[in-house]
DNA sequence: ACCTGAACACCGTTCAAGT
DNA sequence: ACCTGAACACCGTTCAAGT
């Protein structure tokens, strides 16, 4: 029959019975504390003996419920991946109510601190993740795309946005990183870099909704049948880096 | 003034002279066992403590030369980075150049095992990146795209390209984790997910150079001044998913 | 100034032994 | 059947001591 699918309730009971001191262990509150201690303490905080710790046990207990770290990471991206809004408001547009899915996952990648670089090394397939694949598919169907244009379409703007938060992620954490990508593209060579030297303002710009909205607008145009290019406001960025790059300060740094 | 640039040379130079038995420590051979370390064993061989060992060293003696496992990372990147073909056929047009240096960035984040996951946790700003960057600025600015759309557009092609090789590198990893996602996929309920379920073929299909072929077109559709759309081929993915999928055995497992 | 061994504070995972 | 402490094989980083 294969594998058991790491995402079915499990057959096991937890032992700890006469909840007082120590509630019963279980998957759900496994990963439910784990989540907790991604969101409070970031990556570092989700280890293995760091969950059992909280939930006052050996790391060794754990691997009753869960077979795995990795299994672990796949059911708490799950878990955090149910508060990504998927309905939108019913009598908007299925552009419209895209977008709002798509910032939605956005907020909720860059809600909390790993989750976005946790979204790029494990594959989702738990139920949140299908229901929001479910959406897309179904939103980018009302809008006359076929069906493999979708699937690929799909594949396109989850990696473009996760990656997004992925990068934006990794410049909180070490301090300082960004600005030293900063610093290197702000003091590049004119005579061996012209192009990277004259682009230096526009390409440290732009918060990443911005950046989201802009790339929506890119792929969908380049997705959609020539029949609704009309539809799609044709050159989204015009001038968005000046004022993007003015409210980061990063003129100033 | 600020922190030292890691990319400049260091002002160390090592003590182990007579390099009869051990070759000098420095920071270059450093970098280069380590990517060595990474092609054959994969991102788990690149810790420190293996990089010192292949160096018949203690691993302290490495924070001589790198502040951090981080700066080595970002390092082994950019060295990797230096086989990126940037030039492509000097009379082919500009977009067949940024599909060639496209195409030649994925072969490399292909060839060496965790190789994508470094560059999406790592900000690559070394002269090899930069090289990049300048190439494709200079090559979209040939096309006519405004400099600020070429900026954004730059990482959306670099950051789906990598979160491309990522997730393909992801797969091979943990022997079936792709199979698993299939299997996911494959036995979605017709029911609650009727989208996913009819599209199944198509969202298990493609190779990554074919999707990077389609999402470049896509992508340059969506970036390309009006007057120029009729350039690009209109739908590029036309059945190309049921080709890819048998390709790739996808209906057997 | 480089280089080094030992130590510190962590990891994930396994296993024998408990209930 | 669950649960656990101890052990195993690793990490990155620091530090005092060597040359």
């Amino acid at each position: 029959m294969g594998t058991r699918n790491p995402f079915d309730p499990p057959e096991v009971r937890s032992r700890r019975r006469g909840g007082r001191v120590k509630p019963p262990l279980s998957r759900d509150a496994i990963v439910t504390t784990a989540l907790e201690l991604l969101r409070r303490e970031g990556p570092e905080g989700m280890s293995l003996r760091k969950v059992a710790a909280a939930l006052e046990t050996g790391a060794a207990s754990l691997y009753v419920y869960v077979s795995d770290l990795r299994e672990l990471q796949a059911l708490v991206l799950d878990r955090a991946l149910g508060s990504v809004d998927v309905r939108g408001a019913p009598k908007a547009s299925w552009r419209m109510r895209l977008k709002t899915l798509l910032s939605s996952y956005l907020k909720v990648l860059d809600g909390t601190p790993g989750l976005a670089q946790l979204a790029l090394a494990t594959v989702a397939a738990g139920p949140n993740a299908l229901r929001i694949l479910e959406t897309v598919m179904g939103l980018l169907d009302e809008g006359g795309i076929d069906r493999a244009t979708a699937a690929w379409g799909y594949d396109l703007f989850m990696l473009y946005i996760t990656a997004i938060a992925a990068e934006h992620g990794n410049q909180l954490n070490p301090g300082d990183d960004a600005g030293h990508v900063a610093r290197v593209i702000r003091g590049v060579s004119p005579k061996r870099y012209p192009h990277v030297h004259a682009a230096q303002r526009e390409l440290l710009s732009g918060p990443s909704e911005r950046r989201v909205a802009w790339a929506l607008d890119v792929l969908l145009r380049g997705i959609l049948p020539p029949s609704e290019w009309s539809e799609v406001k044709p050159r989204p960025v015009r001038n968005a880096p000046a004022s993007a790059i003015a409210r980061r300060g990063g003129l100033k740094v």
